[in-house]
DNA sequence: GGACTTAGGGTTGACATGACTTTAAGTGGG
DNA sequence: CCCACTTAAAGTCATGTCAACCCTAAGTCC
């Protein structure tokens, strides 16, 4: 047996990484979800978008790998990153056998965002896609339905905002995830009662009405992901 | 490079499955979760148990080869199967590294399971387990975990039953699983209320006691598992 | 000072939930 | 044949949650 073709045998071992930001949208100028997608050099689907992600190294936790892809084409670190689903069906790449183990991740778009996109990385608007390589619209897709359901019964909002912030930038969260209008007074009470807000006693200046107090995240519950709770 | 050395640089991948059958416990009498073991008959953790799996074969999808194990081990075909979670950490097995892709499986106990327990198979009360290899303690929690979680807010108890059942015996079925007493008053009024219960018309004969009345699943939710509900 | 805007709190009605009661329909025993 | 016993199945009621809505507070801008 020749390298190559113990190689090829084997099946081999991706960490793709599904990365939200919000923005305003280019037109309504709405907040919206955005994510970086990495234009391919190489067959197959060159040329096309996908994923940020490359091969497992052996000297990297499943998380890390996703770390650092996330790290490579946003320069951020993340604020949440959870493992989303292992991708293994036969006929998801062409020529070679690839499972790719995909996590997804929020970021706050901080300006150094927009300086470090490279050559080949691009937001997009995440319900406005091109065509992607592989089944990586499949794989946003599924990313996108998990966040929607989990923004709904977990605090993971805050990680789309600095560390301290207002009730109404946290509903503007919600509201451009799930791309619905809230009640302000309905979500104040529901955020409230979750016990993960500390207020930091002081308001918000400079703004042209009542100034909105000032909260901050503590954290209540832990992670319900195995590898990242320890 | 040689082909060992081509082999060792990658990072080999293996599918288990934790598979979840009710069987009575054998002191209380009470229906319990149990689930069946391999006793690893090489090196690491020689001779400890280790759940049901093996690595990925090039040919076979990920449920596939869950499901290929879980034949294997039990000779049935499972009601449920949901992949759980990828483990990867790097020190999860001493010497080579290994990212297992875990699938969690219910079953309905035939008669046939019983006969198929092969030399290395034995089934244990899942609540009262040995010391297991690698870090599968740790999995089997987090199913154990998720199971629990999962049955509270979607119809998968019907899983661990025959396709027509009472009432009661579903009842029965979450009680297993929660380790707690349910109002059957109350449990009737949730469960019909689910849309995923069609009554047969029939009733359960040779009772000592009022009939009951006989029901049958009907999907109401589709899989909210990508690779799975194609 | 008055219009305007958002913060923040209160009220109400629809609905889900948990604890409990009542009636129905079978068995088995005296 | 009547009665005790068991579980099925339906109903009642108090409580809690949630969405829709209204009202007042506290700033700015003109």
């Amino acid at each position: 047996m020749t390298v190559q073709a113990a190689i090829d045998q084997r099946v081999s071992l991706a960490v793709s990484t599904v990365i939200f930001a919000l923005r305003p949208h280019p037109e309504s100028g709405l907040m919206t979800l955005w994510l970086p997608l990495v234009r391919r050099i190489r067959e197959p689907y060159e040329g096309q978008w996908a994923l940020p992600g490359g091969p497992l190294e052996a000297d990297e936790d499943l998380a890390g790998s996703a770390r650092h892809t996330l790290e490579r084409t946003t320069g951020l670190a993340p604020n949440y990153l959870e493992q989303l689903y292992a991708f293994g069906s036969l006929d998801r790449s062409p020529d070679d056998r690839v499972v790719s183990i995909v996590y997804w991740a929020l970021v706050q778009p901080d300006e150094v965002a927009r300086a470090v996109d490279g050559e080949n990385v691009e937001w997009f608007v995440a319900d406005e896609l091109p065509p992607l390589a592989f089944d990586h619209t499949e794989i946003v897709d599924y990313a996108l339905a998990r966040l929607r359901a989990k923004i709904t019964y977990t605090p993971i909002a805050h990680a789309f905002l600095p560390r301290e912030f207002t009730l109404a930038e946290l509903r503007a969260v919600h509201e451009a995830v799930l791309r619905t209008h809230l009640d302000p007074a309905n979500f104040r009470r529901q955020a409230l009662a979750s016990k993960t807000l500390v207020p930091t006693g002081t308001c918000l200046q400079g703004t042209s009405h009542r100034p909105p107090a000032l909260f901050r995240f503590e954290a209540g519950l832990p992670s319900n992901a195995p590898e990242e709770r320890r």
